[in-house]
DNA sequence: TTGAAATTGATTTTGATTCTCAAAATACAG
DNA sequence: CTGTATTTTGAGAATCAAAATCAATTTCAA
């Protein structure tokens, strides 16, 4: 048993809920994982085990690993909810490619500095922010995806 | 006719699009507000007027006016899409209060710099990027709705 | 004025996510 | 261990914003 599956075990003692056969194979697929929607989840854990899974549990326990820290939402696309696994990551914004969806993450410093100076000038005190880049990787060597598609 | 419908119509003649009652009531209720999402400007404008208008129609023709660049979507809270009126206004970031639900616009060169400075480190080409910063007012008195709410 | 082409609006559809609820699984007391 | 109260599950229904459909209407260029 890993070290994420006891810090599952210990929120859901403490809480009075149950630690599922379906709450542990989907915390260990999740963790192999950087960034997954439910649906994709869903279709390998499907693929992979004989296990049958509802989408609704993918979900379910997938919220529920974000209430414990160990994903975070993310919305690049404004149309699904990516989940990352922020296991042994710091606080990160994104670099998003939109050729060959290749996500990066980085920190700047400097760059919150900034942010927070903004926000006091406004009078504000910042609980939170979002920060996306979206642009293209320079180097089509390593644009695998948008190679394969535009056949380059 | 101002100059925005101007803009509008031009851009319709440069396409054989026609220029309907519809898209010009639109435009110019569009442009009296700062931030709006569809489902409001509908009700503004069935509550206004005599004219009974579609709910698609407004969806279509916001749309259109953010092709011409009139209008800009934005998705503060992941649900409504919120269409930001941004004639007169030049590139801008945003501070939003999580209890009165202000907007404020910013720009910070300073920022972008080194947005673009940390694209490069990692090989890529900025085409846009979203910078929300998610708090609440310090001063109380210009946190209006929050007073409001919490009855303070 | 005329008619091809575009637009409208009532409605349906879409798609991601959440909800519902009966059946199954879990956990705790004894 | 075992019974039982409680939670969870999964299949499908519900939801919600937004887009698509399509017959009827409007626009506009000739």
């Amino acid at each position: 048993m890993n070290k994420e599956v006891g810090r599952l075990k210990n929120y859901l003692v403490k809480k009075r809920l149950k630690l599922t056969q379906q709450r542990e194979t989907i915390l260990e697929a999740f963790l192999k994982v950087d960034h997954i929607t439910a649906e994709e989840l869903h279709r390998q854990i499907s693929q992979t085990g004989p296990q049958r899974m509802g989408l609704a549990t993918i979900y379910r326990t997938l919220n529920l690993l974000c209430e414990i820290g160990i994903g975070q939402q993310r919305h690049f696309d404004d149309t699904r909810t990516i989940y990352d696994n922020v296991i042994n990551k710091k606080h990160h914004d994104h670099l998003i490619c939109n050729k060959c969806d290749k996500i990066i993450e980085f920190e700047s410093p400097a760059i919150e500095r900034l942010q927070e100076e903004m926000a006091a000038r406004h009078g504000f005190t910042l609980s939170n922010h979002r920060l996306e880049l979206y642009g293209h990787c320079i180097d089509w060597e390593k644009c695998r995806d948008w190679q394969r598609a535009t056949g380059r």
